[in-house]
DNA sequence: TTGTATGCGTTATCAG
DNA sequence: CTGATAACGCATACAA
């Protein structure tokens, strides 16, 4: 294994004393090289695979370079993925690397973590516990809040909150002229704080509309209950309108009313989240409300690069967070 | 914010020296410091909130702490998140930290990467380019590799292959009675490695068995074609089985069962992969396979230990790797 | 048993 | 315009 290739190497091949090698390679506009050196140096240091010290560097300059994502155990394959890998692209373009952290728990993992790790900045997606919090300050290092989940109109809300989508689900099945409402969740432990983030939209919402709020269930692997449920809430309205928490839920809402003998979109209209692949796929395809999150991955590179004090990205043209994707299911 | 602590500060706090600290820090056995001066110092150590910098000991140490996970753009939701997480798990136990690294396309981006991460070591899910081999190498940190992907007997198998997969979709269906058999994948690009390997399992396996193998599909979002390839290859046979690439795709194909007018499991029988959350919430639910990789993530520690000369965790009793979940659509 | 001295690779300052 | 030097925080061989 050839020994790691140092500054110091780098400036003995080219002739030249190592400061001269780390102007060149930082490009300081203030240090006077001439232009032959600079290029003789920068080409002996290709020559040789010269890649600084990541260590070295960030002990001296006292902060890493690392961007830490402490990830909740969510589901990242939808719409929260997009955000995740737009925050990815935003700090790589601020110079810094972005890493995922998805700890099982890491419930005051947090420490040990940050004693291997040498971060710029940790971003995190729900309140730390105190032990963890305290760990990041005495580390020192900035704590950056995507709180996708945080309530409306709290300190960390995005550009999207849960109660907005839900919103545009029972505004979508008022408009197809439906006043009985239901909501249904999964009982997916990996998306449980959204569930519950919306469940909670949806009692408000019909509280203030004046419409029932206690149809709703939580759907585990037996969809019997399900069937059961909307046989009876079915027969209580005219026509029952089912708000999925996601379009996963949406595709266990239509086996059900296929199971409970209910025409979809007749008799039963379900509307899911979210846009999956699948959801062109399902008879009848399902209406959803595809994220664009997108934005919010800009928010975060904006505010990591305030506490970073680097060049702040420049927002994108206002684009539409929410929009909804009508097909036969409504 | 409070400047950071240092083993200087802890050792002036405690009346000792640096030296000292950094002894009772690292529990050496091979020192010999006074009980009452071990305790006093650890007990500085933490009223101080001291903690000791990745970045020096990296330099001093001449490796990171960091294992990276290079990630490909995979779906993480299925069997591959749980074997993810096992490696997490069991390189935490090797007093690491894993992190993963989800470039969109990060083609020759590694050198970069590791110009900014100390890492002990990568993680590999596929053949690196040749810049990015040399870039891991250059940086003098093992490459482990974790080649789901790899051709069954290649140098990287895993313990499970993707061609047993559908060895064992095809003997189920088989051993339903069932001689025609076809193949549906999804274009879904997360998957497109899988994909392509599991196909060409499959069409090997048919011709072995004298069997067709060249009823074979791509979905995308629209049904109509696999409404129709259904149709027709249903009328050439008796009766149809289906291997699915997914529990996504298998959806796909009950949907366009049921477009095309065709009996499942009676006329058509299907089968999935990966025994997804709604696999039992389909009408009928879906006979699936179920892949656990728990013991792939406790090879790549192992690998890892080695590497790194580190003690090597012990293997899991045999577990099976492949199982069936039978239910009612084939 | 504890303290001192040195080096890991960078970068910033200052003298040449 | 360039070269020597110090310091970042830690670990350890060696001296006391």
């Amino acid at each position: 294994m050839a020994t790691r290739v140092t500054s110091a190497d780098v400036g003995r091949a080219a002739g030249v004393s190592r400061a001269t090698v780390s102007y060149v390679l930082n490009n300081r506009v203030d240090a006077r090289v001439t232009e032959a050196t600079r290029e003789h140096v920068l080409a002996t240091a290709r020559r040789l695979g010269y890649h600084g010290s990541p260590a070295a560097r960030a002990l001296r300059a006292g902060r890493g370079e690392i961007v830490m994502l402490l990830l909740p155990e969510w589901n990242t394959a939808g719409e929260i993925g997009r955000a995740l890998r737009e925050i990815g692209r935003q700090t790589t373009a601020l110079g810094l690397a972005c890493l995922r952290y998805e700890g099982p728990e890491w419930q005051q993992r947090v420490a040990n973590l940050l004693g291997m790790v040498t971060a710029a900045a940790v971003v995190t997606f729900e309140p730390l516990s105190s032990e963890d919090q305290e760990a990041v300050a005495s580390a020192g290092i900035p704590e950056i809040r995507a709180w996708f989940l945080d309530s409306p109109g709290g300190p960390h809300t995005t550009h999207i909150d849960q109660a907005s989508v839900v919103l545009t689900q029972i505004d979508h099945l008022m408009d197809r002229g439906i006043r009985d409402l239901a909501f249904v969740a999964a009982e997916e432990p990996h998306d449980q704080g959204f569930a519950e983030a919306r469940l909670a939209a949806f009692r408000a919402i019909c509280q203030e509309r004046g419409l029932r709020n206690d149809r709703i269930l939580s759907v585990d692997d037996d969809l019997t209950e399900l069937v059961e449920r909307l046989r009876v809430w079915s027969k209580e309205s005219g026509r029952l309108g089912v708000a999925a928490f996601s379009d996963f839920t949406a595709v266990g809402v239509l086996s059900a009313a296929s199971a409970a003998g209910l025409q979809v979109p007749d008799e039963l209209a379900v509307i899911g989240v979210d846009d999956a692949r699948f959801a062109s796929l399902t008879s009848p395809p399902l209406t959803t409300i595809k994220l664009d999150l997108l934005s919010e991955g800009i928010a975060v590179a904006c505010k990591l690069a305030t506490a970073l004090e680097l060049p702040i990205p420049e927002a994108d043209s206002q684009r539409s967070p929410l929009s909804l994707i009508e097909r036969s299911s409504t």
